[in-house]
DNA sequence: AAGCAGAGGTAAGGTCTC
DNA sequence: CCAAGAGACCTTACCTCT
């Protein structure tokens, strides 16, 4: 989906078509004092509030990171992961506006059952983005799959009001590359011989799975196109990245891929984690840090019974000041979805990690998980006085903090 | 009895993605 | 001076069991 949550946004709000916009801003809640009547008296059609009443980049205050710019915004070099700070330098009158993750929800399960409905073999990759296989699509081969993608188009379009980019390939590495081509709304089609013309003039970072890391890596030994990776020796790159990854690395750059679209999967782990408005010491923070710890358990233990799983390897995550990042975890004999188990566990796991230098992220982590049966867990059952006191804990008795 | 290989689990850190 | 949140997967190390 073309820069999906913004589009979401213009949505509600068509008088910003055509503005930098951009959405983030981290835990700010949705401003509803924009849609109040200045006076007072009631709630304002969002359609009609006037543009010079958004909030501008310029005045933002925090800690957050744009998720999404639009594409006016990109012209200033506004990106997504770029922090608010950095953005308001670059475009100050940029219209801010916080992530409504309802609205975006909506639209990422009305466009993807859109799809379904015409081609069924769907995997999800997150909310804005998905893999189809429509080779057993009646009418998926004409004209390459270009008119099953302007019929999925289309299809998205009348049902959101949204528009999306594809790219049809032989297989998901290389249709991921080729619906970077046409962006927004564009579609484009790779076929196997296209790999030279199309593909090895691209950098590597191109190959999705090569991030910032490998990308530098490649750099400093002279590698900077996906042409130039796959006239490697793959011992060769092996021999750097590992045997796996550079196997993997020299088949990308050929533009081998057999991975399937997976159409159903489980979960692996779930966690809940925040960034403070400001750094908090341990000792000095220490009720507010306590607060903050038991809240995230409360909430991992709510996604939990919510989703209906249990997990028993309990972790978490610190970030410090200087942003290195520290992760504990530990495994119970039995699974569980209580939030007291699940503090306590972590309260032991926090006491295993250094707590000298102050802290700007706490995060709670549950793994290994299971779909349960309601009989077999460990602390489940009527609220339990353990539960209870998780959900109010008393500061003076909660380990830690 | 000692040593080793392989499997499988746990833990810590890191990378990448949307 | 700036750097979110959620989740998947990988590597390495270490441990236990067989």
């Amino acid at each position: 989906m073309d820069a999906f949550f913004a589009s979401v946004e213009l949505l509600r709000y068509p008088q910003l078509q055509g503005l930098p916009v951009v959405i983030g801003g981290g835990r700010r809640k949705a401003d509803d004092a924009l849609l109040q009547q200045p006076d007072g008296s009631g709630l304002r059609d969002p359609r009609f509030i006037p543009v010079a009443d958004f909030p501008r980049l310029k005045d933002y205050v925090g800690r957050g990171v744009i998720t999404t710019a639009t594409y006016a915004a990109r012209q200033f070099g506004v990106g997504s992961a770029m922090g608010m700070m950095k953005a308001a330098r670059l475009c100050p009158q940029a219209i801010v506006l916080p992530v409504d993750f309802d609205e975006v929800r909506k639209y990422s399960r009305l466009f993807k059952r859109t799809i379904t409905d015409i081609a069924p073999v769907m995997q999800d990759r997150g909310v804005d983005e998905v893999y189809i296989d429509f080779t057993d699509v009646p009418g998926g081969q004409r004209e390459g799959g270009r008119v099953l993608a302007r019929l999925i188009q289309k299809g998205i379009l009348d049902a959101t009001g949204l528009t999306c980019s594809i790219g049809v390939a032989p297989n998901r590495l290389l249709a991921k590359m080729a619906s970077e081509f046409n962006k927004p709304n564009g579609i484009s089609i790779v076929y196997e011989e296209d790999l030279q013309a199309k593909i090895w003039p691209l950098n590597v970072r191109k190959i999705n799975g090569i991030g910032p890391k490998a990308g530098e890596k490649l750099a400093a030994l002279g590698i900077q196109t996906i042409g130039e990776l796959a006239v490697q020796d793959p011992q060769w790159l092996m021999g750097h990245f590992g045997k796996s990854t550079g196997a993997w690395m020299h088949r990308a750059a050929w533009g081998r891929d057999d991975s399937p679209v997976v159409t159903e999967s489980e979960p692996v782990s779930m966690s809940r984690e925040t960034t403070f408005e400001r750094d908090l010491h341990a000792v000095r923070d220490k009720a507010e840090l306590s607060l903050i710890f038991t809240d995230l358990c409360q909430r991992v233990a709510e996604d939990l019974q919510r989703k209906g799983y249990a997990g028993k390897t309990i972790g978490i995550k610190l970030r410090y000041d200087d942003f290195k990042t520290a992760t504990r975890d530990h495994t119970l004999p039995a699974p569980t979805q209580d939030a007291a188990t699940i503090r306590h566990t972590a309260g032991l796991c926090l006491k295993r990690v250094p707590l000298d230098k102050r802290l700007r992220l706490l995060g709670v982590r549950v793994g290994a998980l299971v779909r349960p049966s309601e009989h077999l867990l460990s602390g489940d059952g009527p609220v339990s006085a353990a539960t209870r006191q998780a959900r109010h804990p008393d500061p003076h008795t909660a380990p830690l903090f």
